[in-house]
DNA sequence: GCGCCCAGTTACGCATTCCC
DNA sequence: GGGAATGCGTAACTGGGCGC
């Protein structure tokens, strides 16, 4: 080992399928049970509780106790970025199930990378925003515009209003199934929340993917000319 | 307070893989 | 081939919520 961190740990607990689906499951930033994430990784309960002590012993998630029930969330949203990262190195899952198709395609259309907007959703946003001027394409990220600091505060985007003439920059995220760029960090989580409370989009039942709702159809064709 | 139900953990045995 | 490491599922146990 060189230096004074142990990647091969780290690495380690993410070289083994139930444990990645377990973090994948926790990428989204929502706290699920160990019930609920042994279901999303297709293991007993016993085996997923097994992994998640390792992951809770690895400071990668935290645990919460509420009465009989304890959540697991994760710990860093920058672990989110690495596997998505990883995500782009990755072989495509062999489909095994109708159900399985489904689920992917939904996840690959529109998803939630811990708390902004992923998928073809997000990559489509970005261009959009990038087509109508609005957000300004930089070496390493992205710079929201005059117009678009203007567009956002429009609706209803209250952390863009409070930060009204300073430089806002949005980090890029390489995203793993579109392998192009979608935008991130503050801005990115801030748009995103603003969708969901317009009701533009929602979560498809328990999983991080997401559909975009008739009134989000019309709203991405009026404000960014994107056909949804 | 007691019993029941349910979520979660632990102990254990089995299967698989890797390394010598 | 054999031992070690790891992952899995079953069964048993623990702890908390809830109704009576």
């Amino acid at each position: 080992m060189t230096g004074d961190t142990n990647i091969a740990s780290v690495a380690a607990l993410l070289a083994d399928p139930t444990r990645v689906n377990i973090l994948m499951a926790l990428s989204d930033g929502r706290a699920f049970t160990a019930n609920e994430l042994s279901r999303l990784a297709r293991v007993a309960p016993s085996t997923a509780s097994g992994h998640l002590a390792r992951l809770v012993d690895a400071d990668l998630i935290n645990v919460e106790k509420q009465g009989r029930h304890r959540f697991f969330r994760m710990k860093n949203p920058a672990l989110t970025e690495v596997l998505e990262e990883l995500a782009t190195f990755a072989p495509a899952h062999s489909i095994h199930s109708l159900r399985e198709a489904e689920t992917g395609e939904a996840v690959r259309r529109a998803r939630t990378c811990y708390n902004h907007v992923a998928g073809k959703l997000g990559v489509e946003i970005t261009r959009a925003l990038i087509r109508q001027s609005l957000l300004i394409e930089l070496e390493d990220g992205y710079m929201l515009s005059r117009e678009g600091e203007r567009c956002f505060c429009d609706l209803g985007i209250t952390e863009i209003h409070a930060r009204k003439g300073q430089p806002i920059f949005a980090p890029r995220h390489i995203d793993w199934s579109e392998r192009y760029y979608h935008f991130a960090g503050a801005p990115g989580a801030a748009f995103t929340r603003r969708m969901f409370e317009l009701g533009w989009i929602k979560r498809i039942a328990t999983s991080r993917a997401l559909c975009v709702t008739e009134t989000g159809q019309q709203a991405l064709r009026q404000h960014f000319e994107l056909q949804w």
